[in-house]
DNA sequence: GCTTTTATTGAACAAACGTTCAATTTATTA
DNA sequence: TAATAAATTGAACGTTTGTTCAATAAAAGC
């Protein structure tokens, strides 16, 4: 036995990334190994070398191309939404939705770029971190303008942004899609928390709210 | 060479925990061995196993003492401010300054518990859950009161609560002794951050105002 | 002071680790 | 159709892993 019948290296590069993924996610980088890896995609550990030079190239990999969809992600939805016409507090608004959303369809890979930070090696990991921060910088535009015009009361940017991204990334933690409440109703809470963090009335719930990202209904307590 | 001169088993077992703590919370448990713990204690690896029959029990004895500290520590603390007395945003405030004092003093312990309860097998994992559980239910049950009292405005008790949580929690992630801000300035922007999120007036900053909670003693203003 | 207990060493164990590579089969090119 | 390139196997490599244990030295008990 060798080479496999109708299977290019790209179909199975994408099957190692998958899985890989999710079993990083789910053990941690050091608690998984190259033939579990081997083992989920269905080959022998052997085959993953023709692919990725090592476990650390792999993970480099996956946390790289994650972090280049979240910010391309964010890059097309802000341009769609015309993000830079809007007010700070709606650009605020704006964020907070995309982050949820795009934090509950990848749980996986967002996990894994958070937690798996230390297993980089040097080199790899200040290429990520230069992502996070760029990431990270969005939102502290946000915030500085919104403090600038007076919309928003935003004592240190720095601590509300780190807050505003703690409290939306532990959701992760807990989220569960068949939990007791939709993603929907949780991105309603988050945007009001979020806009009650800076100072922002929220006399009407943005419960009840539509957005282009996320179609809510009504929902009573 | 055998027994060393002038050291308890009580002494070593605690160099031990320290150590493992403190490189468990740097590279992870999968990553660090029992050699490197061995070194970083200035022992033999064998010695390590007259204090802790497997490294997943080493583990597990660190984040149950952690849990159990923490838990006792609130203990000793609500009882002393009479926690139970308050009104729930004064009860809300006290929670938070609590937590993040306690998790800037011990980071190495708190990141563990947080990072690491995916690498203990499932008898150890179903007991720090538990006590996971009852810290969580400490705010859930302020954020009930003020629910229940109208002082809050709270729209779902697990929502705010995981957002609070994370929001706190992820303080460790970046918090930095010699940084820009004190733990006094950084606990002043949660305190508010927090308050604001349940929908608590803050027209007097907390920012600058002292509390009476130190972890080791109490003062009074 | 003699005996027992306690704490540690140092060497060893089998198992598992990331990784390599010649051999082999399929796909592509000429 | 023949020659070349690409993808995978299966076995092996040297390390490192968590862990064990008889030997041994210090401490505690009598």
């Amino acid at each position: 036995m060798a080479r496999k019948q109708g299977i290019s290296a790209a179909e199975t590069a994408e099957k190692i990334k998958q899985r890989a993924t999710h079993l990083f996610a789910q053990h941690g980088y050091e608690a998984v190994t190259m033939r579990q890896i081997a083992a989920a995609v269905g080959v022998m550990p052997g085959a993953l070398y023709h692919h990725f030079v090592t476990k650390q190239e792999l993970l480099a990999c996956l946390m790289n191309e994650h972090m280049q969809r979240l910010l391309t992600a964010w890059k097309n939805y802000s341009e769609d939404i015309h993000f830079h016409a809007l007010r700070a507090d709606v650009q605020l608004d704006k964020f907070v939705v995309f982050h949820i959303h795009y934090h509950i369809t990848l749980p996986d890979d967002v996990f894994l770029s958070f937690m798996e930070l230390r297993s980089l090696d040097t080199e790899n990991f200040q290429k990520i971190e230069q992502q996070r921060k760029a990431y990270e910088f969005i939102l502290k535009t946000i915030l500085t303008d919104g403090q600038r015009s007076g919309d928003m009361s935003v004592h240190d940017v720095h601590v509300t942004a780190m807050a505003i991204l703690g409290m939306l990334t532990g959701l992760n933690g807990w989220f569960n899609q068949s939990g007791r409440l939709s993603e929907q109703e949780i991105t309603g809470c988050y945007r009001n928390l979020a806009a009650q963090m800076v100072g922002l009335k929220t006399e009407t719930p943005h419960l009840l709210v539509q957005t282009d990202f996320t179609h809510t209904e009504e929902q009573h307590v």
